[in-house]
DNA sequence: GTCTATAAATCGATAGAC
DNA sequence: GTCTATCGATTTATAGAC
């Protein structure tokens, strides 16, 4: 690891980011939280923007990872669902914590227009992940009732993300829960 | 009484917490919209939590009269979910704007408690009106495939609102209708 | 009720020493 | 790479005249 700083000043700022939001926390407090004087964040960073730009980057390939990961590790349409919605639940964190994605996406007027492209591109590849699993599930018969695959994906993502958010403000993960158990429902 | 100035900097700050949420305007936007000197807003409203109260309070029974409406105009469990979908569709503005809820989801941080128990005691009344729309439509045989009311209003309310989300980020009210469709689909 | 004027704090960002 | 010091802009909020 060459260099360290960068790497914790971009932990210390996706947990503000998901927590907080992106406006929620400002270089005085990652300089804080690091150990650093915030001048020279700068360095790193040269401005509140290309952070955001770095952490959209990283979130993306870390969310690709993942998706990677339940595919090799679980090969029924069902049990990768479950393992992506899990994945969600994790992410909650006890109901103090936002996907990047959801919380970026509220924060949209103070971002680059690349973030906001490269959030395009993030929720895109969840479709197209989403819809090869229902897919399987299909025709794997593991998930019930699939009539087309990728309009259940644009049912789920949404709905995935709307749960998390709402569980977030309440701070009450329950919601989340109920909000996915009709999609469980439907898993064997 | 639409000159009262009051409600001009209810109107204007509605609109601006729903396009650029609640940290995305400031006392300085809203008095050059009204026409007025910043620091008279603290006449109507001595403080931006005061405020916030006062817009979700007023989005309460805006939001409740609106399902009271639809339960006059429409006597089927389809028509009535295709007409809070249809509202949910209007207030995203062509992708520019989100359900006040929603958006102030985004900034919880920013927010007094009493506004997070207003967002609170919102979702219940909109879950509560859902499950009866899915009551009626299973009794009544236009929505397909209802196992459980309050289950599908579990799930609905955040998909709804994560479809609106998600079309705003890209400010492309297309990815609303596709997380729809599903869900439109089963109404007959 | 609205105004001018200003306080007090915080923000992102820059310059330049070391 | 990190520091001290500071800038200019913006924020919510207050005091007091009219």
């Amino acid at each position: 690891m060459p260099n360290d700083t960068k790497t914790a000043l971009l932990d210390s700022a996706e947990r503000a980011a998901r927590t907080l939001g992106f406006n929620g926390f400002s270089y005085s407090d990652l300089a804080e939280d690091v150990g650093i004087r915030k001048a020279s964040i700068h360095h790193h960073f040269p401005s509140k923007a290309a952070l955001s730009i770095a952490l959209m980057e990283r979130y993306y390939q870390s969310l690709e990872s993942a998706c990677a990961k339940i595919d090799l590790e679980h090969d029924t349409g069902s049990t990768r669902l479950a393992a992506l919605i899990n994945t969600y639940y994790g992410a909650l964190d006890d109901g103090q914590s936002l996907c990047l994605c959801v919380s970026f996406s509220t924060s949209t007027e103070s971002l680059p227009s690349e973030v906001i492209d490269q959030m395009s591109r993030f929720r895109s590849m969840m479709l197209n992940w989403l819809s090869a699993v229902f897919l399987l599930g299909k025709e794997d018969g593991t998930i019930e009732n699939v009539a087309d695959p990728a309009l259940e994906a644009s049912a789920t993502l949404p709905m995935i993300e709307g749960a998390q958010l709402a569980a977030r403000t309440e701070k009450n993960p329950q919601l989340f829960d109920s909000a996915m158990k009709l999609l469980l429902s439907r898993l064997h």
